[in-house]
RNA sequence: GCCGGCGUGGUGAAAUGGUAGACACGCAGGACUUAAAAUCCUGUGACCGUAAGGUCGUGUCGGUUCAAGUCCGACCGCCGGUACCA
C-alpha cells in the first residue's frame, strides 16, 4: 500500500481526541515537564506559519519528554481580546463575539489538523467570563495593594477619528486605520506601577535560563542608570531646576540647561521672562509635532529664554537656559544640564547656538566632536587629575553635604498605561462614587460582564463606547450603597495575556485563580518557546505580574517568583523575497495549503529541516519535496522487516547514532540536524534486504516526535495496539555508536595528502608513525625533506611538518 | 547613531580549532514507460587534466597555530532590535 498521509492523519488526530491521550493529570510520582508557546490571537486570517514553526518546535520537545517517561503539559489556549477584532466588527458591523467564535474554530481546525499534542481539555479564551474574573481579579488585589492607580498621561490622539490609539495602532507616526496625524494628548489613565519592580526584573533574571539576548532586551528596556540628581538655582526667583545625569563628574563643563517644552517652571516664572510670548510658541509648535515629525526632523533646536538664569552649583557660574525639544520630559526630570564637550547631543546644540564648549575631561579631541568616555578631570578646580569614577563619588558626596543633590537611579521604563477607551476588552473593575471616590467592585460581584452593544465606536471625546450604555454604568456604591457610575475603561490586549500560563494549571477553577496545590506542582513554566516579537513586553509584564501574584501569595512559595525556567525563540518566517509577511506585501503564506496538499506530517518535518530553528528562513516550496520523498521512503521500509533477521553492527552502529544523535539535537532545539540524520539512516536501511523488528520499532519511536502520524501508523503495523505515545524512548548502546576503526586525514605542511584507517583510539605510536611515513602518496612529499615535527593526535589528525 | 545576529556551492544548509560542503533541493546523464509523472542509478564547489592527480576555495585584508569557516584585530555588506533615555 502507498503512503496516504490524510487518511492516517485524520485517523490519528481522531484517535488521540476521542482517547484524551495528550489530558493530563498532576501525578505526584511522575517528573513533570510544562512547555508553553504563545497562545495566538485568533485573527480573521487563520493560523500563522510562525506559529506553526514554534509549535511544532514544542511539540517535538513535548512528545520526546513524554517518550522519556514525564508529565508533560502542553497546553493552549486563545487570546481573544483585541483591536483587528473590535475594528473588524466597527467595519463589518458584526459582533467582536461573533466573528471571535467564528474565527476560533477555524484555528482550531488548523491546530488539530496539524497534529499538535495540546491538552485540549484545559482551552480557554481569554474572553470567557470564567477567564477574564480573575483577570479583574488581578487588578483589584493591585489596586489595593497600591499598585494600580489613576493619572493624566499623554497619549497617541488620531486628529482625523478623534479617538485615542494603542502604540501599536500608530505605524510610522500615523493612525494605522485612516492615516491621519497623530499628536499627544493628556487623559486620564489607569497606570500599574511596574516601576515597582523594576530592580527585580533585572536581578532575578540570573535566576533563569533565558537566551543571552533575550536578558538583554529585558534589561535593555527597564534601561537603569545610575547618577545624580543636582539642583541648579536660578537668578531674579527662589525657584529651582533639578536635573538628572549619569555624568556629575562633568559638572564643571555645564555650560547651559536646557528644558523640554512640557517643564513645568516655564508656565511658573512666566513674570520673569522676558520673552514669553516667543517661549510660548516654540512650546506650542513642539507640541503639536508628531511623533513622526520629531523623528524626521532630529536637528537640534531651541530658544533661549530670556530673563532667568541657572547657577552651577560647583562654580557659581550663572548659564543660559534653552527650551529645546530634544529634552524630554518623559525621562529624569525634565530638564538636563547641558555638557557640549562631553555629549553628542548638547554638542551639536552648542555649536548651533554659537554656546561655550569647555572641556573637563581629557582623551578626546573637542574641536572635532564631543568625548563621552571616561578619562581625567581636567578644568575642573580642586577635582583635576581624579578619575571619573573618583570624581564621580567625590562630587555626590560633596552635592550631598551640601543638600545640592544626591545620587538617583532613574529608568527608562515607565509605570504601564493599562486603560483603553475602547470596546473589546476586560472591563476595569472599579466604579466611581461621587461621595466615597474611586473604589473596586465587590469581590463576589466579579466578574463585571461586557455589555452586548451595537455601536462599538468609541465618543467625539475619546470616551469608552461603554460610556454610552446608561443601565451598565450606573451602579452602586459598593461602601456607601448610593448611586456610582462604573469605570468605562477596558484594560489592554496584555490583561489576559499575563497570567494565561497559571490558569492551565487549573481551567476551570471558579473559587480561585489557581488551586495552589494544582500551581505548585505545574509551576514554573519549564520551558516557554514564542517569537523575538513578544520578548520585551509580554515577557516583561508576565513576569512582573506573576511577581506580585507571588508577592501576596496567590502563587505558592515554592514556585519561586520567575514564572518561566527557560525561554527561547524561534526565528522568523520571510514570505517570498525574504521579507516580512504581511497582508499589504501580499505575501502570507497559509499552511493550510501545504497540509492538505502533502499532508502534516511533511509539513512538520519540513518545517524543522528547512534551517537553524533560530534563524530567520524563507518558505519557498523548493525542499518540500525532498521531505515528502524521505516520507514515502519511510513508509515503503516497513515491507522489509521481518522478525527472523538479524541487523548487522553496521545497521546497528548507524541506528544507535541516531538514537544518540537525534535526542541531543531536539534537546537543543537543533531540529534540521536531527532530520538530517534521521534521513542518513534511512538511506542505510534502505541498502539494507531486511530489517529487524527491534531496530525499526526504535527508529520509528525516534521519528514520532517529528511525524506523529506516520510513526503512530506504523507503530500500529507492527501489531501494538496502544499508541507509541506510552512508549519509552529508546537507550542508545555507547558501545556500538563507536565504530571499530576511524578514518583520518594525514596532512603535511598543513596540506591534505591521503587517509588511512586506524583502530578507534589508537594512541600514537612509533608503529603507526613508520607506517604513515613509508606510504607511497607521503613519501612523495616528505623523502627529499626533513621531517621538523609529526603530530598525531588520537582520531583526529595526522599531520606532518618537513623543511 | 547604538546594541545584537549573520556572511560557506546554482539553492536551503552541515562542520567540540583537526579530511570544508554532511543532509536535502535543483540541475545533467542514464534505466523503467508508447509517452509523461512517479521511482531508481550515476554525476554535480571552481579551474587544469582522458585519467591518476594537482591548484584554488568559507565577504575583504592581516595575525595567532603543526592546523582557522571556527580564535584575535581592522574593514565591507546584509538582516533584526532600538531610537534624542542626559
Amino acid at each position: 500500500m502507498k503512503y496516504q498521509a490524510k487518511k492516517i492523519e485524520n485517523k490519528w488526530q481522531e484517535y488521540w481526541k476521542n482517547n484524551e491521550i495528550f489530558n493530563v493529570k498532576e501525578e505526584h510520582k511522575k517528573k513533570k515537564f510544562y512547555a508553553l508557546v504563545e497562545f495566538p490571537y485568533p485573527s480573521g486570517e487563520g493560523l500563522h506559519t510562525g506559529h506553526l514553526r514554534s509549535y511544532t518546535a514544542m511539540d517535538v520537545l513535548a512528545r520526546k519528554k513524554r517518550l522519556a517517561g514525564m508529565n508533560v503539559l502542553y497546553p493552549i489556549g486563545f487570546d481573544a481580546f483585541g483591536l483587528p477584532t473590535e475594528n473588524y466588527a466597527i467595519k463589518n458591523k458584526i459582533a467582536p463575539q461573533i466573528a471571535t467564535t467564528k474565527n476560533i474554530a477555524n484555528f482550531t481546525r488548523q491546530l488539530t489538523s496539524a497534529g499538535f499534542s495540546f491538552d485540549w481539555s484545559r482551552a480557554f479564551l481569554t474572553t470567557d467570563p470564567g477567564y477574564y474574573k480573575w483577570t479583574q481579579w488581578i487588578f483589584i488585589q493591585m489596586f489595593k495593594h497600591g499598585l494600580a492607580y489613576k493619572a493624566k498621561e499623554n497619549i497617541n490622539w488620531c486628529t482625523a477619528c478623534k479617538i485615542g490609539l494603542a502604540n501599536e495602532e500608530v505605524v510610522g507616526g500615523v493612525c494605522e486605520r485612516c492615516g491621519g496625524q497623530v499628536i499627544k494628548k493628556e487623559k486620564e489613565q489607569w497606570l500599574l506601577r511596574i516601576t515597582k519592580y523594576a530592580d527585580r526584573l533585572i536581578s532575578d533574571l540570573d535566576q533563569v535560563d533565558f537566551l543571552e539576548k533575550i536578558k538583554k532586551q529585558q534589561i535593555d528596556w527597564i534601561g537603569k542608570s545610575e547618577g545624580a540628581e543636582i539642583d541648579f538655582s536660578l537668578t531674579s526667583t527662589k525657584e529651582k531646576i533639578k536635573v538628572f545625569t549619569t555624568r556629575p563628574d562633568t559638572l564643571f563643563g555645564a555650560t547651559f540647561m536646557a528644558l523640554s517644552p512640557e517643564h513645568e517652571i516655564i508656565g511658573k516664572l512666566k513674570a520673569n521672562i522676558n520673552n514669553i510670548k516667543e517661549v510660548e510658541d516654540y512650546i506650542k509648535q513642539a507640541k503639536g509635532k508628531s511623533d513622526l515629525e520629531r523623528i524626521e526632523n532630529k536637528e537640534k533646536n531651541g530658544l533661549e529664554i530670556i530673563g532667568i538664569k541657572a547657577v552651577n552649583p560647583i562654580n557659581n557660574k550663572s548659564i543660559p537656559i534653552f527650551v529645546a525639544d530634544y529634552v524630554l520630559t518623559s525621562y529624569g526630570t525634565g530638564a538636563i544640564m547641558a555638557v557640549p564637550a562631553h555629549d553628542e547631543r548638547d554638542y551639536e546644540f552648542a555649536k548651533k547656538y554659537n554656546l561655550e564648549i569647555k572641556e573637563v575631561i581629557s582623551g578626546g579631541d573637542i574641536k572635532s566632536g564631543a568625548y563621552i568616555g571616561n578619562g581625567q578631570a581636567i578644568n575642573s578646580g580642586e577635582y583635576n587629575g581624579l578619575t571619573s569614577t573618583e570624581f564621580k563619588e567625590k562630587i555626590i558626596a560633596w552635592l550631598a553635604k551640601n543638600k545640592l543633590g544626591k545620587k538617583t537611579i532613574n529608568y527608562k521604563l515607565h509605570d504601564w498605561i493599562f486603560s483603553r477607551q475602547r470596546y473589546w476588552g476586560e472591563p476595569i473593575p472599579m466604579i466611581n462614587c461621587p461621595k466615597c471616590g474611586c473604589l473596586p467592585e465587590e469581590e463576589k460581584n466579579l466578574p463585571i460582564l461586557l455589555p452586548k452593544i451595537k455601536d462599538y465606536l468609541p465618543t467625539d471625546d475619546g470616551q469608552s463606547p461603554l460610556s454610552k450604555v446608561s443601565n451598565w454604568v450606573n451602579t452602586k456604591c459598593p461602601k456607601c450603597k448610593g448611586k456610582a457610575k462604573r469605570e468605562t475603561d477596558v484594560m489592554p490586549n496584555w490583561a489576559g495575556s499575563n497570567w494565561y500560563f497559571i490558569r492551565y494549571c487549573d481551567p476551570k477553577n471558579n473559587k480561585q485563580l489557581v488551586d495552589p496545590k494544582k500551581a505548585k506542582y505545574w509551576l514554573p513554566v519549564d520551558w516557554y518557546n514564542g517569537g523575538m516579537e513578544h520578548t520585551t513586553l509580554h515577557l516583561l509584564y508576565s513576569r512582573f505580574v506573576f511577581k506580585f501574584l507571588y508577592d501576596i501569595g496567590a502563587v505558592p512559595r515554592e514556585v519561586g517568583s520567575e514564572p518561566y525556567k527557560k525561554r527561547t525563540a524561534q526565528g522568523m518566517i520571510l514570505g517570498a523575497g525574504g521579507i516580512k509577511m504581511s497582508k499589504s506585501k501580499g505575501n502570507v503564506i497559509n499552511p493550510d495549503i501545504y497540509i492538505k496538499q502533502y499532508g502534516a506530517d511533511t509539513v512538520r518535518v519540513y518545517e524543522m529541516f528547512i534551517g537553524p530553528f533560530d534563524q530567520a528562513i524563507t518558505l519557498n516550496d523548493q525542499g518540500v519535496n525532498g521531505v515528502y520523498r524521505f516520507l514515502n521512503k519511510v513508509w515503503d521500509l516497513s515491507a522489509k522487516t521481518d522478525k527472523k533477521i538479524k541487523d548487522s553492527d553496521e545497521v546497528l552502529r548507524v541506528l544507535h547514532q541516531s538514537i544518540k544523535k537525534v535526542g541531543e539535537d531536539i534537546e537543543n532545539m537543533h531540529f534540521n540536524t536531527a532530520i538530517s540524520q534521521l534521513m542518513i539512516l534511512t538511506n542505510f536501511l534502505d541498502k539494507e534486504k531486511k530489517i529487524s523488528i527491534s531496530s525499526w520499532e526504535k527508529f520509528v519511536l525516534i521519528l514520532s516526535p517529528f511525524a506523529p502520524h506516520i510513526a503512530e501508523e506504523l507503530w500500529e503495523k507492527l501489531g501494538h495496539k496502544k499508541s507509541l505515545s506510552a512508549e519509552k524512548w529508546p537507550q542508545y548502546d555507547k558501545q556500538l555508536v563507536q565504530a571499530d576503526s576511524i578514518k583520518i586525514g594525514i596532512q603535511v605542511n598543513g596540506k591534505l595528502r591521503d587517509e588511512i584507517s586506524l583502530p578507534y583510539d589508537s594512541e600514537p605510536s612509533q608503529k603507526i608513525e613508520k607506517q604513515i611515513l613509508s606510504m607511497d602518496k607521503i613519501r612523495k612529499y616528505t623523502d627529499d625533506k626533513k621531517i621538523v615535527k609529526f603530530i598525531h593526535i588520537k582520531n583526529k589528525i595526522i599531520s606532518i611538518v618537513v623543511k
